[in-house]
RNA sequence: GGAGAGGUUCCCGAGUGGUCAAAGGGAGCAGACUGUAAAUCUGCCGGCUAAGCCUUCGGAGGUUCAAAUCCUCCCCUCUCCA
């Protein structure tokens, strides 16, 4: 029979981790295991996922996750994968965004009756003692091992603070924390943790004799080469007010075909043969499978209901034949009075968000990039008001896929 | 604390008195081609109803008709030394 860690294996899941075997044991109860979120921000993003997944997958499988939000370690900045220090956190910050991560997360694990925990290490980590910590904790750690990690490789080049060279140590003490508190024996993490996440086993190890176990998650790159989640306006996030659904959707339409086998595996819990199926899929069919792995990423994230309403969408203003409105297409309101006196179509264009700009707006036009209801605009200055609409809507678009509906108040 | 190197537009990186809104590359955007893909080609790529004007080259002053470029002070980073 399968155990999580098969499935992780054919679902794409691990890039590295301890002992095989050891694992397999392990996973013949039922486990618990952890993984860290740093509320850095006040939403997650795609980059994020995979880890969410992993979890989601878990518990699935019958282990019990737990998600642990860093508003602990945030305090401190981890300095793995990054060429600077970010700026120093207030922790009203922090905080606020710690609450917004639990909610999210909350709609891609079940935490009724504890089948899955969610933690904040601010609770244990604020609360420690300098001394105590360093002569309890801090002498276990070997400062000639610590540099040749990875993660502060890097950063020895371009300078390490010392509050972020301790971000290792506050990561261990989470992972003995948990282990003693919840009998926590696996930590689980992108590639750039496989350091921290090795200290905190090394610390059980020594200070409980005892074995715990690590897996560490491939970075996920498009086939381009760039990180998951990014896009010309930015992160793709998982709260609804920073990234629609359509939106979302859209991201996962817009996918590379190279990506998108890996990507239903990773993203979705569709079955493995029916994975395989969809990609057999060549040519131009193999939008069918895009379609699918939109859907169902929508649908993960954001419910059926949501990801329903985005593939409408998109089948209407995408699909063959005339276009249509939807619900889910963007809106932007406006003035019944001011649209009636008219209003150039560049500061439109700026106005509805479809441009960062007015001379970002003028660029897209005088480059034969917008367009009101499928018709060109010309002349970027054209002037749009009541009589531009059709049945009092209206529907710009700004190249060949950013839409924008237009409503009067 | 001492010596050296450096901080340039989203990123990398040229530029060492005017010809600099600043080379080149990457990213991004638009157009062509397509399949809401990739690749390729072309154009754009600080802001502003724009052949002009305004704001940028770590910060603050100064020299000059004119400064990213010269001077002074300050801040920050890196390397070596203590």
């Amino acid at each position: 029979m399968k155990d999580i860690f098969d499935i992780y294996k054919e679902r794409g899941f691990i890039e590295q981790h301890t002992d095989e075997d050891a694992l397999k044991e392990l996973f013949k109860t039922q486990t618990t295991c952890y993984i860290g979120f740093d509320p850095t921000a006040s939403s997650l993003h795609v980059g994020s996922l995979v880890p969410i997944m992993s979890l989601a997958q878990m518990q699935r499988a019958g282990h019990r996750p737990i998600a642990v939000v860093g508003g602990g370690t945030t305090l401190v900045g981890d300095p793995s994968g990054k060429t600077e220090m970010r700026p120093v956190m207030t922790r009203e910050q922090i905080n606020q965004n710690a609450e917004c991560i639990k909610k999210q997360l909350s709609r891609f694990l079940d935490f009724e009756n504890d089948k899955a925990l969610m933690v904040n290490n601010a609770d244990w980590l604020t609360t420690l003692n300098y001394i105590d910590f360093l002569r309890d904790f801090g002498r276990h750690f070997s400062v000639n091992r610590m540099l040749t990690a990875e993660s502060y490789k890097m950063r020895l080049e371009t300078g390490l603070s010392f509050i972020e060279f301790n971000y290792m140590l506050l990561q261990s003490y989470d992972f003995w924390h948990l282990f003693k508190n919840y009998d926590c024996r696996l930590q689980m993490g992108g590639s750039d943790q496989w350091g921290n996440i090795i200290a905190g086993t090394d610390l059980i190890r020594r200070l409980e004799r005892d074995v715990a176990h690590c897996i560490t998650f491939p970075l996920i790159t498009t086939s381009s080469g760039i990180k998951m989640g990014k896009t010309h306006k930015g992160a793709v996030w998982l709260d609804p007010e920073l990234t629609s659904p359509y939106d979302y959707y859209q991201y996962w339409i817009n996918q590379d075909d190279n990506d998108v086998e890996r990507f239903l595996l990773l993203f979705t819990f569709l079955p493995v043969e029916e994975v395989q199926e969809l990609s057999s899929l060549e040519g131009a069919d193999i939008r069918y499978a895009k379609e699918v792995l939109a859907y169902e990423a929508t649908k993960v994230c954001h419910g059926e209901e949501e990801a329903e309403k985005a593939r409408a969408a998109a089948k209407k203003l995408f699909g063959s034949g005339n276009q249509g409105m939807s619900d889910s297409v963007p809106e932007y309101c406006m003035d019944k009075a001011e649209l009636e006196k008219g209003i150039p179509a560049f500061i439109l264009f700026e106005q509805s968000g479809l441009c960062k700009t007015r001379s970002d707006a003028r660029r897209l036009l005088t480059q034969g990039g917008g367009y009101i209801n499928n018709e060109k605009i010309d002349v970027f200055d054209q002037v749009i008001d009541l009589k531009s609409g059709k049945d009092g809507v209206m529907l710009l678009r700004a190249g060949k896929k950013r839409y924008m509906k237009i409503s009067v108040t």
